[in-house]
DNA sequence: TCTGGGGTCCTAGGACCC
DNA sequence: TCTGGGGTCCTAGGACCC
């Protein structure tokens, strides 16, 4: 906590709505919804338009669809979100060099960290809609919400509150008095869990939040989460704001249109995933000791089995042999609907191999058979790599009634679009794994 | 009409060590 | 012969966030 209004909260507004809308003028004014277009898809951003409708995010996109069918469906495009954000983080970065990005949409700065002293509530406000109007410029027309105050907290939740392209300034030594009214879901880590315990315990409001003592919030949702709350309850907050997080575990994951129970296919997929991890914590220079690999059921209950190496590694031969082990000893019995494989126990980069054979386990390794599964689909199987003359590379993701659908994987965003064809259109043609899959030395 | 994908942090039990 | 205490690492699961 701090004398002075000097944590910014930036929230862009319905960012990758807003930036599929700017891209494509026709949608401008109208309901847009940006996220998943599969059967399995979820809302990642809605467009204040359709949230009229009802349309929220992490709604699944077939509700959308019946609460505002007019609306455009559009996948995500991630590469041209990312580009929007580096130019609206640099315009944060203008401001105080202190910016902690929380996600391609939100940040907090620290004004304090720019030298900036004597803070009013008025000369914030103005910085705020200075910053709000060159974040618009840099970014082709987007508006931000802005929060401000004493903490990270403060500022955080200011910033939900008058949306979109709103400001507000929390005044110093008016922290308590401002949360008190509001429900305890207004503060971040309280999520549906916690707030049922806390409603058990007759806790509503931060006002009643207040009034509870630590041991008996500890007693409620544990210590940690505890002793957290029970200072955030009365805005005592001082997290400083951090600008360069350690990446702590790199992940792929995949929820598969109908739910998969062939082990082949799944040790293929598998590898495929740990070949797109190993790449990522390449270009990030990262290698990792754990590997992970998680599974969710027909029935939505999830799994995760783990090992940890005697060294950390980038190696995507590696990574895929320690994933294909660790699914044979998971439970797909009824099929699962999700896969994963993960790295975590990051250290810096490994220059060399030196530690990569480290990994104890010298089985051989098998050479991954993709089930023929001919019957009236002209060949394709899910999983099978295939090759369009204008789409580019891609694989059979899902196929039925003579039909196959094909992710194409495009460097804007994995997976990439879903295209679907008639098993005899001549111009989808079958590709072979390439050889690189497969190691060549153990 | 069921529930994405990328993460972070916490808890709890067991192994192991001193 | 009937039971330590603490610290660290590993594994699995869960809550939560955008």
């Amino acid at each position: 906590m701090r004398g002075e209004p000097s944590v910014l909260h930036v929230d862009l507004d319905a960012f990758f709505a807003a930036v599929e809308q700017r891209d494509k003028p026709s949608l401008r004014g109208k309901p847009v919804v940006v996220g998943g277009i599969g059967l399995r898809g979820v809302v990642s951003t809605a467009s204040y338009e359709a949230r009229k409708y009802g349309v929220r995010s992490a709604m699944s996109t077939a509700e959308a669809r019946s609460r505002c069918p007019h609306a455009a469906y559009l996948g995500p495009r991630f590469e041209v979100y990312r580009r929007t954000s580096q130019a609206v983080m640099a315009e944060m970065r203008a401001l105080s060099p202190l910016v902690e990005p929380l996600s391609l949409d939100e940040a907090f700065i620290d004004l304090s960290a720019a030298g900036i002293t004597g803070l009013t509530d008025d000369d914030v406000q103005a910085i705020a809609q200075d910053l709000k109007a060159a974040i618009t410029k840099a970014s082709g027309g987007l508006t931000a919400s802005v929060g401000a105050g004493t903490s990270k907290l403060i500022a955080k939740i200011a910033s939900d509150l008058d949306k979109p392209d709103g400001v507000v300034v929390v005044p110093a030594g008016t922290e308590a008095d401002f949360l008190a009214p509001m429900q305890v879901t207004v503060i971040p880590g309280v999520g549906p869990a916690t707030a049922q315990r806390l409603s058990m315990a007759g806790v509503r409001t931060v006002a009643d939040l207040q009034q509870l003592s630590e041991e008996e919030l500890v007693r409620q949702v544990g210590s940690a989460h505890g002793t957290s709350l029970h200072r955030l309850a009365i805005a005592a907050d001082d997290r400083p704001v951090v600008s360069d997080r350690e990446t702590k575990s790199v992940s792929v994951e995949d929820t598969f249109e109908t739910d998969i129970i062939d082990r082949q296919l799944l040790a293929a997929i598998a590898d495929r995933m740990a070949h797109r991890v190993a790449e990522r914590l390449g270009k990030a220079q990262l290698s990792g000791r754990t590997v992970t690999v998680k599974t969710r059921m027909h029935d939505f209950t999830t799994h995760t089995r783990s090992s940890t190496l005697a060294g950390p590694t980038d190696d995507p031969r590696v990574i895929a042999r320690v994933a294909r082990r660790l699914l044979e000893d998971s439970d797909i019995s009824g099929g699962i609907r999700l896969l994963g494989v993960g790295v975590s126990s990051l250290a810096d980069w490994i220059q060399d191999d030196l530690f990569t054979d480290l990994e104890h386990d010298d089985t051989p390794l098998e050479v991954v058979e993709l089930p023929e599964r001919t019957r009236d689909l002209a060949g394709y199987y899910p999983g099978q790599d295939v090759v369009h003359p204008d789409h580019g590379r891609g694989w059979v993701w899902g196929s039925g009634l003579g039909r196959v659908t094909v992710r194409f994987e495009t460097a804007d965003s994995p997976p990439g679009p879903v295209r679907t064809f008639a098993v005899d259109d001549p111009a989808l043609s079958k590709a072979l794994l390439s050889p690189e899959d497969e190691p060549t030395d153990t």
